[in-house]
DNA sequence: TTGAAAGCGCTAACAT
DNA sequence: ATGTTAGCGCTTTCAA
């Protein structure tokens, strides 16, 4: 109260030169002779200005236009809540004059990715948030990006090289490894453990494969070696899928499945209860509907919840704080591996975006 | 961009009347016509007029202040991760002069306490925070704040019957029930269970008790009968506090040991230790240093995370976004449940506050 | 009861 | 290169 904060009229009296020049400085828009420069300078080391936020954002009066790349959520959970977190994020930004736009694409199918990305960058917004999640096109995409000196946050799918402003999610190594660690819990007397990968197109995903690392990682490190681990990568879409699991179904020794994507665990879960296999351990991903189903008849033993929603949430976050206050995002968030079970699923059900 | 926002200019334009006229209706402060008040009111009714908060801000130029009032962190790390919440808030309130002062008490002294709430609202703060661990006093604290109108934000511990502006934390019933599925999980032959209340003043604090009866219902509502489940509360600063503990341990039947409290979870872990009986489950709660040291070497099980950062934080936050922009707070923000284990524990030690 | 006007702190356009 | 000034949208005071 006795201590206001200083502002830029206070500075100007104090380096006896007009606010416009202290503008100028604190700007670097250059237009300031030497000797201006220099008291404007000391004045600023010896107190600590910190600028009014408010102030600025009114006064300027700009508008920042993110777009926001990710798969269609029209026919799947997992996309459709993070939709909901970016839109959660708006209802927030939009006092500070961002806008966002969504544009989605066909998550089977590349071509739809790069003629998004291409239109994306066309627009020419103030940045851009997307899931990367085919490798290749979007290495291409981000190259255009950095060219055109438009920032991009990644969220869900971490690509390090390509210098994202920052990277929203989950460290899918160490996902693996809490994957492992709840397959082993209470279940200690070895047996064929199986690890699935449900997707389109898995060498393209290379977060999946880095869940499965982990998930190995953990029982070599344990030397927990009476444990037999095999790999599977299908198609859900693909003739003879359902065949393929219930082979491995019938092997007696089978005491547990990893199932590295979202989807895919409430596909093997049904085929579980299909074929009276409730027994063997199943673990997945994430909260969806079809999830939680299976995850209260106790066929689903426990979910790691990536939290799409919120990873959507942090990325406009970061991406607007970014533009609008000039603040420096982290290069990574990542999320805790949080492990959801029957009695703390209404839980994390209840709460907001935390 | 083509249609920018409503300002008060333009409704005032549209009413025929001029900006005060608006302001004094928009914000019902009367010396306004019947006339006039119709008019402005019949284009409020036609059009969305969401006021620009920012603008408002800076206008108004109005200072907050929060009294947070909990336990003396110096020597108590729960209490100081509380601390770190308030001040991380701080620092994202302080742009809408949003200033708090921190007030703290005895937490083994009710009457230090009393004497900081009493001084807490003598200082009429706008807004006041806090953890009310002592019942009745709490009440007694709370109804003063009523009749002066100072709207309070609980945390920690609930009391619904105080009406807060709101309550931030976990739901001790369900965190006592998640408590008990841990400890069922892949120990299902039955045996004995102790749930150890370790606090100075068990009967003041109903959230306990609510933990205990969750773990307790859970074992009753799955008929999972063959557990006989112990209650035991002790103080830990007692004569014969340690033999008490090393009785229950020579208990040859004893299966797993759930402590409602943070800071007795690793007393217990210590002496299970002392006596090498590592092998019985241990539940307790929190990211202690001194928990994480007996989660690490696996004499802690599981931990449930209550954390008390993002509580703080969060508590700021409602009621900063209730004086500065009038935003209702919920009337209750439940925390998930979080499930901590020696694999995910990097995770939550990394991630910030979300 | 009403309107006009100053001002919150900062930005940016405009003279000089 | 520098200082002056007119806003941003809202609040609040003051004169009418």
């Amino acid at each position: 109260m006795n201590l206001k904060n200083i502002r830029i009229k206070d500075i100007a009296k104090l380096a006896g030169v007009s606010k416009g020049t202290v503008d100028r400085v604190l700007h670097k828009r250059g237009r300031v002779s030497e000797q201006a420069y220099q008291r404007v300078m000391q004045v600023l080391e010896e107190i600590d200005y910190k600028p009014n936020l408010i102030a600025r954002t009114l006064s300027s009066n700009k508008n920042y236009r993110i777009v926001a790349l990710l798969p269609d959520p029209s026919a799947d959970e997992y996309w459709a809540q993070t939709k909901e977190g970016i839109h959660q994020a708006e209802t927030e930004w939009v006092h500070y004059n961002v806008t966002i736009e969504v544009s989605t694409f066909d998550q089977y199918n590349k071509e739809s990715f790069k003629e998004k990305a291409v239109s994306a960058i066309q627009s020419k917004p103030d940045g851009i948030i997307t899931a990367p999640i085919f490798y290749n096109e979007a290495i291409v995409f981000f190259h255009a990006l950095k060219s055109e000196t438009i920032p991009y946050v990644l969220f869900n799918t971490n690509i390090p090289e390509v210098e994202p402003l920052s990277f929203i999610g989950q460290d899918s190594f160490h996902s693996g490894k809490v994957g492992a660690e709840l397959m082993y819990l209470g279940q200690h007397e070895g047996g064929r453990l199986a690890v699935l990968h449900l997707d389109e197109d898995i060498h393209n995903s290379v977060h999946l494969l880095e869940k499965e690392r982990g998930f190995r990682e953990y029982f070599q490190q344990k030397n927990r070696l009476s444990f037999d681990i095999r790999e599977l990568s299908l198609r859900p879409n693909e003739p003879g899928f359902e065949e393929n699991i219930e082979t491995l179904l019938t092997d007696p020794l089978l005491r547990g499945i990893f199932v590295s994507t979202s989807k895919g665990t409430s596909v093997v879960a049904e085929l579980l209860e299909k074929n009276g296999k409730q027994k063997i351990r199943l673990i997945g991903y994430d909260i969806l509907d079809e999830n939680l189903k299976y995850l209260r008849t106790g066929t689903i033993d426990f979910l790691i919840n990536q939290n799409p929603k919120r990873q959507a949430f942090l990325s406009i976050s970061h991406l607007a704080n970014h533009l609008v206050f000039k603040k420096c995002a982290p290069k990574q968030d990542l999320f805790p591996l949080e492990v959801i079970t029957q009695q703390n699923l209404d839980s994390y059900l209840q709460s907001g975006i935390h």
